[in-house]
DNA sequence: TATGAATGAGAATTCATTCAT
DNA sequence: TATGAATGAATTCTCATTCAT
């Protein structure tokens, strides 16, 4: 049952780092100040991560992780196409709300930009694959001409959510989730 | 009687803070490497500038005006749809070329998200305004769904362009233009 | 009739000076400051004056020999002695109230100054007490005068021995402390 | 477990700020001085200080309250009226001597002090010479006591009003003018 | 002479990181 | 391991002074 004593602590220093850098960005962000909310003494962060760019790029993998796992998931799920579809929106939309405070405070910094990068690609893949997955026979239209709609898509959905004044968050999100659910339905796709 | 005020220098400081700011981002730029690129001292761009902030507004400011103007006379211009659309994604895409730096090293820093912030507003308006005008009989489908798919696209765009490596911009531009104009041909937008 | 052009600038300066380094202190004073209030350039200063320290001396000097001219006129007129003493009083008075912004706005560090104020008030009311205390019956003359002469005392000893260039400081402490000892011992006080 | 935080650095810091600043004033003296001559780093003052103006506050205090303490002692003594001055003279002019760097260095700009001890020297001899005029047969007191009060009594009235709160000006130099002038009368002078 | 745009040295302060305890 | 005091590098902005006009 005696758990070793600090199992916990990088996620505990994580979980104080999500909320600070998402409530101020990155630059904003003193390390000491994570600390306090992890109830922790600064330089104990040292012990478990690199430095403070380290930890970010922790703190923000560890939320990709947890989103692309649903994904993953779903990719893989047998269910029928439309079923997928929904599922789809439905996660990505709640993911999205949820990491929001990270995209926002923490993404937009340059140096940050190729982290997201990567994580995107696979999400692209993911979804890329969720789309088309039972649907081999068909040729719908171009494949390059998908990928890139799709990119348009997730990044236009993902940028427009973290662009939007906090106090409009939600209406955006409702907003974007049923442009796309009707675009889904009427599109061939 | 003094050296007269010279009327270029605020745009030789712009334009030297905005190739900074677009290699290296806001945070990592120092005044004076702006200072030096433009070939004054520090001093002077103060005499321009209220502080570092000021000048990165300028320069964001500067080139979306640029940016703007362009499209706002395409809304107003009297071709015909198809051609106006054509328009859209030309300049559109050549000017986001052009902006990319800007975008990508200055607009990834949440301090500055306000300022894109309004100035897509305007962008969305402008579009919005050259894909129905013209046609104000014919109802095409809910304005806020028609609305929000702008901002996707628009975001979209914007953004995979920004995250996209210096190797790959032409090409993700090149694919991301052909997909938007495919699209725009098929719909019955 | 027609004085030289510019006979008077220095003058013009100086009384700008006057008039700013008496508001906010020598160095809160800004150079181009001064040149406003005097209607001219920051750069004519430099014609006249070698530079800011050198305004400020020219500007205390400037004052200091107005008053000095009429003490030493003083010194010299054939009046029997209390009238003389009388006019060294109106004059010292009247002189010092004029002067007074260039004392207190230049000689002080201002920032400092209440610093010190409030400091010497309560060291003025031990030492009233000192002087007083036990002698309650006896009224020794006007209170008000006791505590203005007190502070005449006080604040002469301190500045009197600030001012003693280092190596006279000592020599200063005790010919003062002889003075001031003597005095106490030939009063009633 | 850390380092535990020094109980004497605060005073050790105080220590060096006040020699520092004592030497050569306010403006002049740098905070990387200060921290040097108190064998720390500089980042360190700002540990114990909030600023460079509020170690300056503090190093004064600091001084100040030492000194009020005797006076405060001496208050409440027992002694007998007589010992009380003495203490009085002899703690205040070693308390003085003290604290006179502080004093020196950071309530004057130093580069000041020089100008208007000229100016002063220059005044004393007029003083001594309107009130001794005339009566030279008469060997009134010992001369060097006179000039000492000489000293004490302009440089105590001049200091005093310049120390004066504005509002209190008028106020002041009447208070100390009537003082003077009964002083003059009553002493055989 | 006068102007005022340009210069650029100069300094306080912050805060990520280290390391003595 | 944890602590948090100490470190010290690093950077913006001011403003006296210069000098091209």
């Amino acid at each position: 049952m005696a758990r070793p004593r600090d199992r916990d602590k990088p996620a505990q220093i994580i979980n104080a780092a999500f909320s600070v850098f998402g409530e101020i960005g990155y630059e904003a962000t003193r390390v000491s100040h994570i600390a306090e909310r992890a109830g922790i003494s600064s330089g104990t962060i040292y012990t478990y991560f690199k430095d403070k760019k380290d930890l970010f790029r922790a703190t923000a993998q560890d939320r990709w992780d947890r989103f692309l796992a649903q994904i993953r998931a779903l990719a893989d799920s047998p269910q029928p196409m439309r079923r997928r579809l929904e599922s789809l929106i439905e996660i990505g939309f709640t993911s999205l709300k949820d990491a929001l405070p990270l995209l926002k405070g923490m993404l937009f910094e340059s140096s940050q930009m190729n982290l997201l990068q990567g994580n995107l690609e696979e999400l692209y893949a993911l979804i890329e694959k969720i789309l088309t997955r039972g649907e081999e026979g068909e040729s719908q239209g171009n494949p390059r001409q998908r990928r890139a709609l799709i990119r348009i898509t997730v990044v236009g959905v993902l940028f427009s959510v973290a662009l939007a004044v906090p106090a409009r968050v939600d209406r955006e999100i409702r907003s974007l989730q049923r442009a796309i659910a009707v675009r889904l339905q009427e599109s061939p796709q």
